[in-house]
DNA sequence: ATGGTCGGAACCCGA
């Protein structure tokens, strides 16, 4: 039995909807969570994805945010808020959860605020969004289950997380403030997927659209999939499409897949 | 190099 995860922020899924089809048919996930939809529930494109075999639970916004989750498996309970969040009007989560052969399994699938310019009223908003997200899952990590977050965390855990530490250590996702909540958030018992099975691999998931920051590899690994310790003897691989990346009408960002056996 | 390029909406905003 084989467990797939992939978490993709696609930058409006009405452009993206040929190539997550692309995507689906190459890697068959059982749950695809996606950021930055850009429009409302009731504009998600289903006649295009509605053959195939997932069950639909969107958080959906017009113009900005939203969030998605395509599952195999049916949803016993499913949320769009967690408790206190600064933002309660921008959608920016859902969370379902259901059983498999792993055992109960809780998916969350975040868009965490891009924070703007660093000490602004938005990049406060964000740390403050972070503070009341990690509150929220130090609630769940005493569940029984499986815990997957699967998010844009708009934040760059490490230095080799980015082309440029030196650089970039000004900036907005990779501020020592913001690096700080990745850490809170991840000492609640996370693993990192992709950085547990690659821990020397340099690789980003993010690339900006602007002054050929792809073609330079100038980007940075701020999706990831984080999971509860108890998944990780499960975990086979956690990967980055980054040929994503090279299709015609990209997102600026690349999936990210994580494989449980 | 403080620009650059997208997407969705309205000719600007957010990233």
């Amino acid at each position: 039995m084989k467990f797939k995860i992939v978490t993709w922020n696609v930058n409006s899924i009405k452009t993206r909807v040929d190539q997550l089809i692309g995507f689906i048919k190459v890697h068959n996930p059982d749950i695809i969570c996606l950021q930055e939809l850009k429009c409302e529930e009731k504009s998600f494109p289903l006649d295009f994805l509605s053959h195939l075999p997932y069950n639909f639970y969107i958080h959906g916004q017009k113009t900005y945010n939203g969030v998605a989750i395509l599952s195999k498996f049916p949803a016993d309970e499913i949320k769009v808020d967690f408790l206190n969040n600064p933002l309660p009007d921008q959608a920016r989560f859902i969370e379902i959860c259901f059983s498999n052969f792993l055992g109960l399994c809780r998916i969350v699938c975040l868009y965490a605020p891009n924070g703007g310019e660093v000490g602004g009223d938005k990049f406060r908003t964000k740390l403050e969004f972070y503070d009341q997200f990690i509150s929220y899952v130090s609630s769940l990590i005493s569940y029984d289950e499986k815990l997957f977050i699967c998010s844009d965390f708009n934040i760059a855990p490490f230095d080799i997380d980015v082309h440029n530490p030196e650089m970039l250590k000004a900036d907005t996702c990779f501020t020592y403030t913001e690096k700080a909540k990745m850490r809170t958030l991840l000492n609640l018992g996370l693993v990192d997927n992709f950085r547990i099975t690659h821990q020397a691999k340099k690789e980003f998931s993010w690339w900006d659209y602007r002054a050929g920051a792809f073609e330079q590899n100038k980007g940075m690994r701020i999706d990831s999939i984080i999971s509860t310790t108890n998944s990780i003897r499960f975990l086979e691989d956690c990967f980055i499409d980054y040929k994503m990346r090279t299709l015609e009408k990209p997102s600026d960002h690349a999936p990210v897949v994580a494989i449980y056996a």
